[in-house]
DNA sequence: CCGCACATGTAAGACGTTACATGATTGT
DNA sequence: ACAATCATGTAACGTCTTACATGTGCGG
């Protein structure tokens, strides 16, 4: 009944918490990949982070492991204390978006780079982000026609808004910017 | 004449380059200062980091630190090294945008929340931006009334239109997920 | 002249990233 | 059965964050 380390959680092992509790029992693996497909680019999780976040969230009583399967791979399933423990953590610690856009860096000392410098990387990167948009979209599409939940569709929303901003910002640079 | 550690440099020390060759010879708390006027909420930059850097930029002969002031703060400018070691990074190395967006956690999971708690959060997250939003706009006003450099204002562009695309997806949000 | 508030610089710890060794699986 | 390929788990590293000690200028 130890209700230890339920303050200290950290985002990471927060995300974690939700997977397991949406999924059912999932390996170190499949958490990974299933992280990719429910909040994508705008929540990364490397293995690394993963089984760290796994060891601490066993020790405090949130998760449990199945048995041992082939390579030491165990299917941990979420615990009624760590579903408390990730809802708490949602109203009481939710933390603020952290957003670190190098391009941004490049634009803002963009006056300092010989002319027509800039204009290249605007374009390569323009074009990333108008393939995301494209791969949203067909995403987004694919989700209507398997009737996939509200929850997963409005997180895909927020990539499509983004992705429209970023191009939307793309074609309102003047030309002084583009050098 | 050594051209160490060019290839070498992060994406923070780089930003410092940047700054460092736009505003001339500053301080470690000026940098700080400087930069969330400059790049903002979209490149964070901590005491900690920036003498970390400053150190290692020292050491690599991108920068050079003036005489002492008042409790040891030396100003430090770019070198001619420094200055091409940054034009370089700009173009070889720059790094893709990280995005970590911990409230798509809890629409991503929020089927698992109790009805209600869910639209808390929202609310209180959509009043943050619509404050962010009136923050940018009215400090770009001043920046057109300034006649600021389009570079700079470039910069904050991104701001108002990322901050119009989340309160655009806030506002298209079905009634299911706001709980 | 003294105390308070503030800014500076530093150090320790938490977090995220990258690169590696090892164990399974597929196809031939 | 063997080789090639891929996934898994781990360890080492780099970066970011937080919290602290120290020094400085301002107001009484």
């Amino acid at each position: 009944m130890e209700n230890e380390g339920a303050e200290g959680m950290n985002a990471t092992a927060a995300s974690l918490l939700g997977l397991l509790a949406d999924c059912g029992e999932l390996t170190g693996g499949e958490l990974v990949r299933t992280a990719e497909v429910r909040i994508g680019r705008f929540w990364t999780l490397t293995r690394s982070q993963v089984y760290r976040e796994l060891d601490a969230l066993e020790r405090a009583g949130h998760v449990v492991p199945g048995p041992p399967g082939p390579r030491e791979a165990r299917r941990f399933s979420v615990t009624a204390q760590g579903r408390a423990a990730f809802q708490r953590w949602l109203v009481d610690d939710l933390p603020g978006e952290t957003v670190r856009i190098p391009l941004l860096l490049a634009v803002g000392f963009g006056s300092a780079l010989p002319p027509g410098r800039l204009a290249g990387l605007l374009e390569a990167e323009e074009r990333r982000h108008r393939e995301r948009l494209a791969d949203y979209e067909a995403l987004d599409a694919q989700l209507v026609e398997n009737g996939a939940g509200a929850h997963v569709r409005a997180t895909l929303a927020f990539g499509l808004h983004y992705e429209r901003a970023v191009l939307d910002w793309f074609a309102e640079l003047p030309p002084e910017v583009r050098g």
